[in-house]
DNA sequence: ATTAGGG
DNA sequence: CCCTAAT
């Protein structure tokens, strides 16, 4: 039995979509449409051979079955286990074949203010590192309420990120509903850390029994603010960041303007800042941020398109569980970035004529029609506290940036246990391997419009994260600890899966029932170390391209950035970076996918395909040659096809990007000339094919 | 969902 | 790569 659970690192909000109907079906369909593939192939075959060319007949290996069969399968999944959620050592025969496909796991939420002149916006982030390792950190999400934590005081020093080991009580909540701790870890301290994705709940709490989430901290730490969304104000160290309130936010970070503990806002104009609110009592202030906690349990649930946005990180780490059994799954996760209507904004039942009053919500003209759909929330907003932009010679020690910062995500991972295990060895698994997630050492990267930050001495004036507009493309990102992370494997090492490579490693197909639990990260391979390498090889292999580094990145960032925990570089900027959802005329537009140029090994599978199958059939191409490629869609191939055609026909010194071997820009014209002519007459293409080679 | 083509 | 029209 298999439970894929995929869990992200990485501000939220901002989720990899499931993999598309569209590749599901496609893959589905996949292994009967090739066979039919083979009869009008051969005249083509023979053409190629007489030409000298050897054309292999290799059969796509048929892809492994999906373990999760999406959404649906995952509601009655939750069903049935709502049904038995009483019995806690009921089988969880219930999971059996059936897995939640792209289900984050959103760790917490948190706003951070940081001084702009201060380079400390991975500090925020440790602030969460911080409450999973420190001694009385807790970081806790709950329904319905926003915690601003103030954290202008923070500086450099007092940032030292804890990789300490994760302990504590483990509660699991699947569903829903609450299991008992399948397993305990060292239990002093009074962590609580709780990722919930949309629907199925998983919380990890390491809490003190006396103390729940109002748990207090004697902690010399510097005190932080916390404000929850009742508007009551706490002093608390900064390791502790705790909140009854709710997960998965569709937002990622948000900056909140806010002076200080007052005036807590979602400001995203600086022209209804602080003096707009300035006046505005504490009930004002508590309207509106209830305004918005509501309004962002009313839309939250309903996300459809919300999917999660994960980064095809498909080099997997697979996590040694304690047995001697590893797994590879094959990805999920297909990310055509299609529009997508997430985090809409209720329009807040118009009270505050349509638009949030906090600005953070500016419900784009249907707002007021009621409509929710019609706007939506943004990730990240940001807003000067003062005009620094303006009148920089102005800028006081107290300009700050105030982020918010929603969620993480725990890096997807997967989940194999027998059926006949109990819901406590689930529990075991799962928090085993999210132990071994967040005790691997996490280290933050932010990222500003899809680029690295990699000078941490620049202060975010300098990289102009102060600003408003920069605001709207910051990310951050967790990445295991260097000191424990080998460099990753390039997926330029390996060798374009060609169709005639054969069926995929059987090691991507789940393991026999009787297995032992085991538990595969999606992360990079680097992650674990202690895992066989064999099982590694083919691992990677099977989903060499899943995972693709693109140049520019890779090579520039040389090791660190490349071993993102979730996802690899290119997705970082892609699917973890938070993205401007608002003042953008394009808000609702999804985020242009990350350019991938095709590497020569991919240009020949392609050129091979279409050699076999012809320029009308994408879709099968895709199939046949592209079918692990998740991030290649038949568009995708039809598109590069074009400009193969092209590039072939031009010279080769108007031939920008890796060049691509003649030979191959041969076979291009010759199969487009093939079958342009094919076009012309398919009516005789077999006949007078057969004859003409005869 | 695919295909074909323009942008 | 994106977007769209047409299947």
């Amino acid at each position: 039995m298999v439970l894929h659970k995929r869990l992200d690192y990485g501000f939220n909000g901002y989720q990899v979509p499931p993999t598309p109907r569209a590749a599901r079906s496609a893959r589905r369909r996949g292994i009967n449409g090739r066979i039919t593939d083979d009869g009008h192939m051969c005249a083509f075959d023979l053409l190629a051979t007489l030409a000298g060319k050897l054309l292999l007949e290799g059969e796509s290996s048929p892809s492994s079955t999906d373990m999760c069969s999406g959404k649906e399968q995952y509601e009655s999944i939750k069903d049935s286990f709502k049904e038995g959620k009483q019995q806690e050592n009921k089988h969880v025969s219930n999971f059996c074949n059936q897995s939640s496909s792209d289900r984050s796991f959103i760790v917490s939420e948190l706003v951070l203010q940081a001084p702009r002149f201060t380079n400390c916006l991975k500090e925020l982030a440790h602030t969460q590192n911080d409450a999973s390792s420190g001694p009385t950190s807790a970081i806790t999400t709950s329904e319905c309420s926003e915690k601003v934590v103030s954290a202008k005081h923070l500086t450099n020093d007092e940032s030292k990120v804890g990789n300490g080991s994760f302990t504590g009580k483990a509660d699991i909540e699947l569903f829903g509903c609450r299991v008992s701790p399948g397993c305990k870890l060292d239990g002093e301290s009074n962590r609580q850390i709780k990722v919930e994705p949309n629907d199925l709940r998983l919380s990890i709490c390491a809490r003190n029994d006396k103390s729940n989430s109002e748990c207090q901290m004697a902690c010399d730490r510097k005190p932080l603010c916390l404000v929850s969304s009742d508007n009551s104000v706490k002093s608390l160290s900064r390791d502790y960041i705790t909140s009854d309130s709710l997960p998965f936010n569709r937002e990622n970070v948000k900056l909140v303007s806010r002076d200080d503990d007052e005036n807590s806002s979602g400001c995203t104009q600086p022209s209804t800042t602080n003096k707009a609110f300035r006046p505005s009592s504490r009930i004002g202030d508590r309207r509106i941020r209830k305004l918005l906690a509501s309004k962002y349990w009313k839309v939250t649930p309903n996300l459809k398109d919300g999917k999660h946005f994960k980064s095809d990180a498909d080099i997997k780490n697979v996590y040694h569980n304690g047995k001697n059994d590893f797994k590879q799954q094959r990805s999920q996760r297909d990310y055509p970035f299609k529009k997508r209507k997430l985090y809409h904004c209720s329009s807040l039942s118009n009270s505050d004529g349509g638009n949030c009053t906090d600005g953070m919500c500016k419900s784009p003209g249907k707002g007021s029609s009621g409509d929710p759909s019609a706007s939506m929330l943004p990730r990240v907003s940001g807003t000067l506290t003062s005009e620094a932009s303006e009148h920089a010679s102005f800028r006081s020690k107290d300009a700050h940036v105030k982020l918010k910062i929603k969620s993480f995500r725990v890096p997807e991972f997967f989940i194999e246990i027998p059926e006949t295990a109990t819901v406590g060895s689930l529990k075991k698994t799962v928090m085993e391997a999210v132990t071994a997630i967040l005790s691997g050492g996490l280290r933050v990267g932010v990222l500003l419009q899809g680029k690295k930050i990699r000078d941490d001495n620049k202060t975010l004036l300098q990289t102009g994260i102060c600003h408003d507009n920069k605001l709207d493309a910051l990310g951050f990102t967790l990445e295991p600890n260097l000191s424990q992370a080998p460099p990753p494997l390039s997926p330029e090492d390996h060798p374009f899966l060609l169709p005639c490579d054969g069926p995929q490693p059987l090691s991507r197909y789940p393991p026999a029932p009787s297995t032992v639990n085991t538990a595969v990260f999606r992360g990079t391979s680097d992650t674990l170390p202690d895992l066989p390498g064999g099982n590694l090889s083919n691992f990677i292999e099977s989903d060499h391209d899943s995972a693709p580094s693109p140049p520019d990145i890779s090579l520039e960032k040389s090791t660190v950035d490349s071993r993102a925990l979730v996802t690899a570089p290119a997705m970082d900027v892609e699917a973890l970076s938070v993205v401007p959802m608002r003042k953008s005329k394009r808000s609702e537009a999804a985020q242009r996918r990350i350019r991938r140029p095709f590497s020569v090994s991919e240009v020949e599978a392609l050129v091979q395909a279409v050699e076999k199958l012809g320029t009308g059939r994408w879709r099968d191409v895709k199939l046949r040659a592209f079918d692990n490629a998740k991030h290649r869609t038949y568009v995708d191939l039809k598109d590069k096809w074009k400009t193969l055609v092209h590039t072939a026909r031009i010279s080769p010194q108007q031939r920008r990007g890796e060049p691509v071997p003649q030979e191959l820009l041969d076979r291009v014209l010759t199969a487009h000339a093939y079958w342009s002519q094919q076009q012309v007459k398919p009516q005789f293409k077999q006949q007078s094919e057969t004859c003409r080679l005869a």
